[in-house]
DNA sequence: GTAGAGGTTGACGTTGCGTCAAGCGCAAGG
DNA sequence: CCTTGCGCTTGACGCAACGTCAACCTCTAC
C-alpha cells in the first residue's frame, strides 16, 4: 500500500514542502511515482522518515542524518559526536545568558558592588574584611550576592574574560606599546566595557564606569601590588594606568 | 582621527567582511568614504561597533541589535525578551542531550543483548562481529557464556518467551489499545520482569531494569527498525515505547 | 614597468525549509 | 464542452550572518 504525499505529511506531522526538500537533497526518495510526476510512498518510506524525524529532533544536521542512515555509518559514535556539539551549545547559551542577566542586573538596579572580586586573583572573598570596612557590610553583602549569582558557569566565564583581558594587557605592556596608540586604547575600552558590566561599578547604570571611578582605580592597579600583579607588576600596571586615563580623558 | 576597514578590524577582532556586511545592511556604515570608496571609520564609529559586537556577543541577532541602537528602544526589555528567547533554546538543548543520551545508553548497553537474542530473529551469533567489534570481544562472551549457559532447554524457553511477548504487543498495538491502559502497562510489566531475567541488563541484579535504561530501550524500538520490526513496525514500537515510558515512569 | 598590498563591488554557498508563482491532470458542476 | 477547483508538480526567492572566491582598481615600492 502507498501513500500520497500529504497522506504522508499528515501521518509524519512535517509539511509536505519537507518531504519534497528531502526528495530533493536525497534524503528520503518517494518509493515511486505516479502520473504527472506524482510521489508515494510505502511503508518502508515511511519507516524511514520515522527514523529521520526522531534524528532530526534531537538537533542534528540532516547531512549527518543521511550518512547515518545510508552508509552504515557507526551510529553510536554519530551520536555522541552530536551529543558534544548540543553540549557545547548548551554552554554558550549559559554563558550568554549569565551574561544578559548581569547586564539587565546592572541596567535595572544598579546595585553596589566593587571591583576586588576580579581584581584580586578571583577570590571575592580574600578581601572581605576591607571591602566591609571601606563600603559596609551591606555593599559586601550585595556584591556577594551578585557574585553567587552568577552560578558557575557565570563566574567561570567572568574569570575567563578576566583573564583574557589581564593576559592581554600584559601581552600588549611587554611589546612596550604605546598606552595612547590604538591597540591600547582598544584595550582600555575593552576594560571600561568590563567594569561596566559589573553591577555596583558607578557609571554602571549607563554601561561604562565614571571617568573618576577609571581614573582612580588606574591608580590603584599602580599603587597597590595585589592589582599590580595582575598586570605584569608595577611597569605593566603603569602601562595599564597610562592607558585607562588616557581613555578616561578623551572617552568619558 | 580615521581609520582604515582593517585597522577597525584588528582593532575589534573581527573580519573587513564583517564590517562590509554590517555597512551594507545599515547596521554600522563607515563615518566616511574616500578615493576609490575606500571606508573610513571615525572614533564614534567604533564606539557603536563595540556596542554592536557586545550585543552580538550577547546572541542578539543583528537586527534586534540595530532596532535597539537606532530608535532608542527599550533597551531592558529587549534584553528580557532575549533572555527569553536564549532560555528556551537552552530547555530545548536540555530535552534533545537527555534524548540523545539516552539512545546511546540503548545502543551502548542495551543492543549487547538484544542484538543476539531478539533482534534478529534469534540467532545469536548472527551479529557477532558487530558485536564483538562495537563492544568488544569481552562483553560478546560474556553474553555468548550466559545464553549456552542456559542449555537447549532454556534457550528455547528464553526464545518462547521472547517471542510471545513480541506478538501479545504487536495483537494490542493492533488492537489500538491504550498505552497507559492497564492492559498495555501489564505488559509493559511483563517487558519489565523479562528484560530483568537477561544478564547485563542494567538493574539485572534487582531482576527488574532501571527506569533509565527501560527509557532509552523504549526509544530505541522507535528509532530502530531492527528492533522495530519485532512490534509491528514504527507504530507498533511506538505504542510500545509509549506503554513502557508511561510504566517506567510510575513503576521504577 | 611591474609587482604587491590593500581596497572595492558583486555574487554564490551555507541550513532547512516557508512561501509564492506558474502550470498540469482529473473530477464535479453549469 | 467549458470552467472551477483541488492536489500536485517544478522552479525560484527569502531568511541570518557572514566566508569565500572573482574581477577590478589605486597607490606605493623597487
Amino acid at each position: 500500500m502507498t501513500r500520497s504525499i500529504q497522506d504522508v505529511a499528515r501521518l509524519a506531522g512535517v509539511s509536505s514542502r519537507t518531504l519534497r526538500h528531502y526528495d530533493q537533497i536525497g534524503l528520503l526518495p518517494p518509493s515511486g511515482t505516479g502520473v504527472g510526476g506524482l510521489r508515494h510512498y510505502d511503508d518502508a518510506a515511511l519507516r524511514r522518515l520515522q527514523r529521520i524525524l526522531l534524528l532530526r529532533d534531537l538537533g542534528m544536521p540532516l547531512a549527518d542524518i543521511a550518512t547515518v542512515l545510508d552508509e552504515q555509518a557507526d551510529e553510536a559514535r554519530a551520536l555522541r559526536e552530536h551529543l558534544g556539539q548540543l553540549r557545547a551549545d548548551q554552554d554558550r547559551l549559559g554563558r550568554q545568558i549569565t551574561s544578559v542577566e548581569r547586564t539587565l542586573t546592572a541596567l535595572e538596579k544598579g546595585d553596589r558592588i566593587m571591583a576586588e572580586d576580579m581584581l584580586d586573583g578571583f577570590d571575592h572573598t580574600q578581601y572581605k574584611d576591607e571591602v566591609t570596612e571601606r563600603w559596609g557590610a551591606d555593599a559586601y553583602a550585595r556584591s556577594d550576592a551578585w557574585w553567587r549569582g552568577l552560578g558557575p558557569e557565570g563566574q567561570k566565564s567572568f574569570q575567563a574574560r578576566t583573564k583574557a583581558l589581564g593576559e592581554a594587557w600584559g601581552e600588549a605592556a611587554s611589546r612596550g606599546v604605546d598606552p595612547t596608540s590604538d591597540e591600547a586604547q582598544a584595550l582600555a575600552a575593552r576594560h571600561a566595557e568590563w567594569l561596566g558590566s559589573v553591577p555596583g561599578t558607578p557609571g554602571s547604570e549607563q554601561g561604562r564606569p565614571t571617568k573618576e571611578y577609571l581614573v582612580g582605580l588606574a591608580d590603584m592597579y599602580v599603587a597597590d601590588p595585589r592589582f599590580a600583579k595582575n598586570y605584569g607588576g608595577t611597569d605593566g600596571a603603569t602601562f595599564v594606568r597610562d592607558a585607562l586615563v588616557h581613555y578616561a580623558e578623551r572617552e568619558l
